[in-house]
DNA sequence: TAGATTGTTAATCGATTAACAATC
DNA sequence: TAGATTGTTAATCGATTAACAATC
């Protein structure tokens, strides 16, 4: 396989289900699996999991399919689940607690190291073990510790600034939970969660059905 | 306009995405725009925007663009944000509250009418003005109001459960926010909402910029 | 070996982009 | 009217599916 060639989106964004399938089984006892039986689960076909897997490598044998196990550590390895990020949260709120106390930021190579607010009342408090510290803070502890990704669960009209900030300290990686597309120049990856915008695909989709 | 013509995910994901662009425009007292001026802001082609915009009908005018206030309340009507649904929260944990709490509901066409849990210690208390009841209240709360949408943000074990059951109860549309692909039998509408797989995308990506 | 299932090439399908006549 | 920009058809591109030789 050629390690840098182009990956299309599409594929990149089927990985975690792949992840999340192959944990499954391994969970049951499953120790192997065909693309066929997969693809049945998924709901998605068979050619297409061939294919999708083949971008990175062939980790079938014919005439047996995968091997679970061997396949489920594979793809953890693709997408980079024993990298160790490091994360810190800008935004102490709802939002902000609820990705602190996320059970499933540990098994995906991910790991909260601090939290930043600019509420007194919140600011030297604790959530789920995590230090919650004054926003003043952020720039002494981004430079004095290894943080890969910003998690930016603060009020709208606050989050291109921080975001700025962040990226001017030198992270690399972005994960925007306010309803707007953050771009910046550079190399730095953003992923932007907007929950309204499935809200809204919800609502037509209901709307569709009720018609 | 054909109504009952498909129209594929891809275009129906790109809505919400429009609409906050025109609402952006709007605020910045904007009248009106053309597809090359949108294409410009939002980084895709304005031979995207009038294929996707003609999907739904003939918004625009030759020579001149599109009223940007007008196209704004054409595509909230696509999305169906008149329709006034009407949705309960299932788990009153971090992320229940933090959608309890998200100031973007009522703007999207929903409301929150009831949040249920089985912590007593939880149940009878309010957020954001909305109470918290037992799960024991669900049936009797579901059939004597009108609901439309359940909001899951339990744990993992207990939301197939739950789900089938709200379904029982006459639920048509599901947002989800454990970690699996439910499916349904029968006219369900559901939206998954995998945040652990947004995060491993940006896992990915970050791994690829750094190598 | 015979059967099963992969890896991979070729065909198909659908989505995006380009082009341009219609028209405001 | 002349210029601008849409709506829409045609061309292109990329992703998905089908097919099958290779091989375990």
């Amino acid at each position: 396989m050629d390690e840098n060639k182009k990956i299309s989106i599409a594929v990149i964004k089927r990985l975690p289900r792949y992840f999340r399938y192959l944990s499954d089984l391994l969970k049951e006892g499953i120790e192997r699996v065909s693309s066929k039986d997969l693809s049945e689960r998924m709901g998605i076909t068979a050619s297409q999991i061939r294919q999708d897997l083949n971008n990175f490598g062939g980790f079938g044998q014919q005439g047996y399919g995968y091997n679970v196990k061997s396949l489920n550590v594979e793809i953890g390895k693709i997408l980079g689940l024993n990298h160790g990020f490091k994360a810190i949260i800008i935004g102490a709120g709802n939002m902000g607690h609820a990705l602190a106390n996320y059970p499933n930021f540990e098994g995906r190579g991910f790991e909260i190291v601090g939290i930043f607010d600019v509420d007194p009342d919140l600011i030297d408090t604790k959530t789920n073990g995590i230090d919650i510290l004054s926003m003043e803070m952020l720039d002494g502890f981004v430079k004095n510790n290894k943080v890969d990704v910003a998690i930016l669960t603060l009020p709208y009209q606050f989050t291109r600034e921080i975001a700025e900030k962040v990226v001017a300290l030198g992270i690399k990686a972005l994960w925007n939970f306010s309803p707007m597309d953050l771009k910046l120049p550079g190399d730095v990856v953003i992923e932007n969660v907007h929950l309204s915008d499935s809200l809204m695909v919800l609502g037509f989709r209901l709307g569709k059905l009720k018609s």
